[in-house]
DNA sequence: GCCACGACTGAGCAAGCGCTTAGCATGCGC
DNA sequence: GCGCATGCTAAGCGCTTGCTCAGTCGTGGC
């Protein structure tokens, strides 16, 4: 199987809640053309051509191309608050909950790499509205971590002189895998979350031995 | 002066090189429209408007509106790669360097967001050529950066795992300050600067006291 | 005074955009 | 067998896009 197909298959699995089956393919369409071309460069002709209909059969199923784009990102934006709050949730100590957060969170973004190249860098081209729910589902995610943060700071597991920079800082370096990671190239995403919990720890000054 | 008014004059300063008057107010206008929408979102009539002038009059200075996207990423590619060598010819430590590096870079990520945004997060838009000799840039930059973190880690100085893998994490922490960075926040260029450089000696393991 | 020339505009072209509409199959309840 | 909802397509509407071109304006050389 080439990676093309493996790649669709994987889009498949990710959207496979979505009913019917049109409906289905047509968001996973989307989600592949917007990470690969952006949303304003991308045509509904486009969209539909790839999941084998006419450009009219989308309207059938989403009202416009920016509900498309709303219903990726807020799926997108819930998967990663998941996995943000399961980390934060978790026993243990600060560092290994920061640990497992930025393994979690900077691998998802390698994984899933096109969906989260929507999320992270289509914000704009949401409506005012959808954007507002949205920005609340981010400042949720910022908040766990911050958390985090400031939990292993009291405690003096960490030394992090400016808690929301840093935490800015660190939802900022994984969030940018999302622009730079490729299937193809040498690293697998596990070995991303690996690499990032570790500078992590390294930014907290907690780097475990 | 209203922030409105300050911006507009930065990106001014930022262009001042360029002849004659009426090219310079395009590729200004262009940065600032590129910069807010994006490449796709905007017309060339916006770009042409905002500079005062008729849609006609952008393609006596430009052969296309992606010749302007070209330009302003050779500029911009050019001075972050003039920024980074600065840091990486300077004498001292490897941790000094890296500690000039990490503050200049950051900091102009800041400063000078809209540009940096372009550049950045508009690449797939140029063409094929273009890119290629933007990519050039890009790689060299990255060289500059990971000599001074091998240099740092053969000396002792650091304790870095993967060399090329933190390379590319702390170009992306820099990049991607264009992303979230916004004038009317909290944080001032330079304090974002020494923050990072903070956040990225504690990445390689040699934080300073 | 007049011409040549570069800078610029008003009008507009061909193409492509998001989206709509009329109509056609299919399958279900009865 | 029939009516009808459902899912889809072919055609196309109104508009905007990047870009062009004929012509106007202001200015410097002679």
């Amino acid at each position: 199987m080439g990676a093309e197909a493996e790649r669709t298959d994987q889009v498949a699995e990710e959207w496979a809640g979505v009913a019917p089956d049109a409906a289905q393919r047509l968001v996973g369409a989307a989600v592949e053309a917007f990470a690969e071309r952006g949303y304003h460069a991308t045509t509904t002709r486009d969209i539909a051509g790839r999941a084998g209909m006419s450009p009219a059969a989308l309207y059938i199923h989403y009202k416009t191309k920016e509900e498309l784009l709303y219903r990726i990102s807020v799926t997108g934006h819930e998967r990663a608050l998941k996995i943000m709050s399961a980390a934060a949730e978790a026993e243990g100590t600060a560092a290994d909950r920061l640990c497992r957060a930025v393994r979690a969170f900077a691998s998802w973004h390698a994984e899933r790499h096109t969906t989260a190249r929507i999320i992270q860098y289509e914000l704009k081209a949401l409506g005012e509205e959808h954007y507002a729910e949205i920005a609340d589902l981010r400042r949720r995610t910022d908040r766990l971590l911050r958390e985090i943060i400031q939990d292993g700071t009291d405690a003096g597991e960490f030394s992090v002189r400016d808690v929301p920079g840093t935490t800015l800082a660190v939802l900022s370096l994984c969030v940018d895998v999302a622009r730079w990671f490729t299937a193809d190239g040498k690293r697998t995403p596990d070995q991303v979350g690996e690499l990032y919990a570790d500078l992590v720890l390294g930014m907290v000054g907690a780097r475990r031995p």
